[in-house]
DNA sequence: AGACGTTTGTGAAGCCATGCACAAAGCGAG
DNA sequence: CTCGCTTTGTGCATGGCTTCACAAACGTCT
C-alpha cells in the first residue's frame, strides 16, 4: 500500500555512476540492431560482473525476462528515465579558453540530452565570439541571464582562482549542478551538487600505478 | 622479519585517489609560506574529515608530530614520493583534435612532473604541426618511436572507434598506463592500468541529482 | 501438459572504506 | 622535571558496496 509506483527508490551513488555506461552500451547495441541482451553479455561489454549489473538494474525495477535477458530498447528507456534524461538539460559553460572551446564544440553532448545554451568569459577579446550557434557573453551577465535561460547545469572551465567566484554567481542564478574542471575545491550551499574532473589528478593516479610496476615481470601477453 | 622497511605498503585505491588533492593543497600552502598545518586545517581545505586525512597519511608512514601537526614541506615531499612523482613521466597524446590540442597546450601538467614528449594523429593535415615545442607525428609511428622516447603514460583523445586500435599500439610500445577520453571500454593485457574520463557520464550523473531536486525546498541559503 | 535448460532477481556473506573515540606522544609553561 | 594542553595515529564499530550462489520465473521442445 505504501508502495507508490512513481516513488523514486533510493539508488546508490555507485550504481548511478555506472548507469551512463550501461546506457551508452545499450544505445550502441540498439544501433547495431540487437534486440535483446543478457546480463552476462552486457556486463562483459561494459567491463563489470554480471551480478553487479543485475543488482544495479534491480534498483530501477524489474525489466528483465528470466531465461531470456533484457530487451535493449526497453532497458535503455528505463535507464534514461532513471537518470532524468527524458528531458533536455540546458547547460552553460563559463571560461572559454582552450578547454571551454573544446567542450563547446563537442558534439557528443547534444545526443545525450544536453544543450549548451550559454557561454561566458570575462575576456573582452572573447565576448561576442560565436561558437557553434551560441555567442560568448560577459561573465558579469551570469546572474542576469542564467536564470532567464533556465540553466540547470554549469560547467566551470576558468582558471582555479576564478572558480569560486563563478560558482557563486551560478548558484545565485539558481544552478544546482556544477561540473568543475578547475583544480580547486568549491564551497557551495547544501542542495548544490558539484563534480570535479581533474586531469592532473588522473595522471598522478596513473603515475602511482606505473611506479609500482617497476621490477614487475615485463609486459605480459596475458589477456584478462 | 618479513617487515622490510623499503617494502611499499599496500595503499588503498581510495587513498591514492585523494593523495593528489592533499598534495595540491600542500603545494598552495607552501607557496603561501605556511610551514606547518594540522590535520583539521588541511582536511577542511580539501573537503574531507580530519580522521580520514590522518588515516590516509598513516598509510604512507608517520610524518606528523603529535600536538603540533604536519610540516608542510615534509608532507608534500612524502606524498610526492608515494605517488612516484619524484621522477618525471614522459607522456604521449594520441588524437590531436579539439581536446588533444587543449591538453597539449595545458601548462598545468609540467609543474606536476608530466612532460608531453610526443603527439600523434592520423590526419595528414595535422601531421607536422607544431604544438608548443612538440611536433605532431603520424599515428602509425607510435610503435616506432614511443618505446624509443620512453613513453610511460598514453593519453587517448581520438574518436571512440579508433581508441582500441590506438590503445593496442601504445601497449605494444611498452606503455602501461593509459588515460582514455574516448567513450569506449578498452581491453588491455593484465598489468596495464586504464583510467577513463567521460564528460558525458559526469553530466548524466549531475542530471540524475538535478532531477531528484524537483519539488525540493528551493535553492536554500543554508551553508554546509 | 510437463520436463528441461537458461537467466533473472535477490538474500546472505565478505570486503572495503568511512567515522568515532581515545591512548600515546610531543611541546611549552611553570 | 612535571603538568597540562594539543594533536596524531589507530583499534573498533558502522555502513555501503561487491560478489556469491540459488530459488523463482520464463521459453521451448517434446
Ligand atoms: N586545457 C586543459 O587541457 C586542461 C587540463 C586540465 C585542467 N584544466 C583546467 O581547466 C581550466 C581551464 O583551462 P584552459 O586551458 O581552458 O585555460 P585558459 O587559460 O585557456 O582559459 C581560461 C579562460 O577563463 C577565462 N576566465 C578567467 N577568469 C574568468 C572569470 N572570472 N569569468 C569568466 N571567465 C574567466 C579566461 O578569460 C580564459 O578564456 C583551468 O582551471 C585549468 O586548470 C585544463
Ligand atoms: N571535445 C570535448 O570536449 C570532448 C568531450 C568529451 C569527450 N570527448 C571525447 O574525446 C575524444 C576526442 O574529442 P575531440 O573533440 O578532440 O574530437 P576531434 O574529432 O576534434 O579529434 C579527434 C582527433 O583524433 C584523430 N584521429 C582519429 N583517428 C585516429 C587514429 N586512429 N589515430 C590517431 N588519431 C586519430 C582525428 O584526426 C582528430 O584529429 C572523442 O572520443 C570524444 O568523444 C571530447
Amino acid at each position: 500500500m505504501s508502495a507508490d509506483p512513481t516513488l523514486r527508490r533510493e539508488i546508490p551513488d555507485a550504481t548511478v555512476a555506472r548507469l551512463p555506461e550501461y546506457l551508452r552500451t545499450l544505445t550502441m547495441l540498439a544501433e547495431a540492431g540487437v534486440a535483446s541482451v543478457s546480463s552476462e553479455e552486457l556486463a562483459a561489454s561494459v567491463g563489470v560482473r554480471s551480478a553487479q549489473l543485475r543488482k544495479d538494474l534491480s534498483h530501477l525495477g524489474s525489466y528483465g525476462v528470466r531465461g531470456v535477458g533484457y530487451e535493449v530498447e526497453t532497458l535503455a528507456l528505463e535507464i534514461t528515465r532513471a537518470l532524468g534524461l527524458t528531458q533536455d538539460w540546458p547547460v552553460a559553460i563559463v571560461g572559454m579558453g582552450n578547454l571551454g572551446h573544446a567542450l563547446a564544440s563537442y558534439s557528443g553532448f547534444v545526443t545525450k540530452g544536453f544543450h549548451i545554451v550559454a557561454l561566458f568569459d570575462d575576456d573582452p577579446a572573447l565576448i561576442g565570439e560565436q561558437v557553434g550557434d551560441v555567442t560568448i557573453r560577459p561573465s558579469w551577465d551570469i546572474e542576469g541571464c542564467a536564470r532567464e535561460l533556465g540553466i540547470a547545469i554549469g560547467v566551470i572551465a576558468t582558471p582555479a582562482p576564478a572558480a569560486q567566484t563563478v560558482c557563486d554567481a551560478l548558484v545565485k542564478s539558481g544552478v544546482h549542478a556544477i561540473l568543475n574542471f578547475a583544480p580547486s575545491v568549491l564551497t557551495v550551499p547544501a542542495g548544490v551538487e558539484v563534480r570535479r574532473v581533474d586531469l592532473s589528478t588522473e595522471l598522478q593516479i596513473l603515475a602511482f600505478h606505473a611506479q609500482r610496476r617497476v621490477g614487475l615481470p615485463s609486459p605480459a601477453v596475458v589477456q584478462r
